[in-house]
DNA sequence: TTACAAATGCAACTTAGTTGCATTTGTGAA
DNA sequence: TTCACAAATGCAACTAAGTTGCATTTGTAA
């Protein structure tokens, strides 16, 4: 079932089915917090090659089935689901304990002044603290 | 007059009077938008080396005198002043067309849910938009 | 004015990510 | 089924940001 599943995601997002993008997809959907390059390499029960593993992330992310969070850890990482955007309220929590990123749903949105002349177009937020695990 | 303060700011914050030093922080006290390590570089008069101008930025940082932002481009950003805290309502604001960090000031506490065990410490926001100039 | 710690400059290194190119693989049509 | 072609993979080489070790220079306080 969850292999159909991740076939079906590939082809609806016109994404060829490769062993490589199965299993990185599989690694996604069993997850609920975010993955640099290094957790997936890790992850992944063979290795697969840098350039790959990153152009893999890229299409995911230009397709909508994987977003790129910046926690300001210095790398790169990534989560199943949209990006949030405008109007899509969702920030992301990272764990000053065990430095993992959540995404967090269902914020009430952000009322931010900005100085005039500036135009507000998507709000990013993220929230250091500790998480329920630690 | 300007000098006199750079020359009077350093020393209150235990750093010695460099040349190096003096530059940087003319250089940031001049601006209300925040710079690259590249940006320091071609700023300068005279080319500094490399290690030498991240080990400033980074003493300035420690010292309060500036604070890093991440703004996702890839690159770390400071600008002059305190770095956001607890309480202290900063946040950033990136603009979409020209690049530029502007740090906002005056922001009202944000009020944000998180899920259950979850503990916030900081919270840290990033405004996308067009700035005033643009 | 000198002594010492701290700052600088240089070179070499690290880490994340990218690019060009040859080879392989998936898919759709014959 | 197999063929054909685009797209995906793997490899190696590269880039860019930032760091580290170490020898030399400089600022400061005695």
């Amino acid at each position: 079932m969850r292999t159909e599943h991740c076939e079906r995601l590939l082809e609806q997002k016109g994404l060829k089915k490769t062993k490589v993008r199965m299993a990185l997809l599989q690694h996604f959907m069993n997850l609920d917090y975010a993955q640099s390059y290094n957790d997936v390499q890790g992850a992944l029960v063979k290795e697969v090659d840098k350039s790959t593993l990153y152009r893999n992330l890229t299409s995911f992310e230009r397709a909508g089935i994987i977003h790129r969070i910046d926690d300001h850890s210095g790398v790169a990482k990534y989560a199943f689901g949209e990006a949030p955007m405008q109007g899509n309220d969702h920030a992301h929590f990272v764990c000053e304990r065990c430095e993992t990123v959540y995404c967090i749903e269902g914020l009430t949105p952000l009322q931010l002044e900005v100085p005039e002349g500036f135009k507000t177009n998507q709000v990013q937020t993220i929230i250091r603290g500790i998480c329920a695990d630690c």
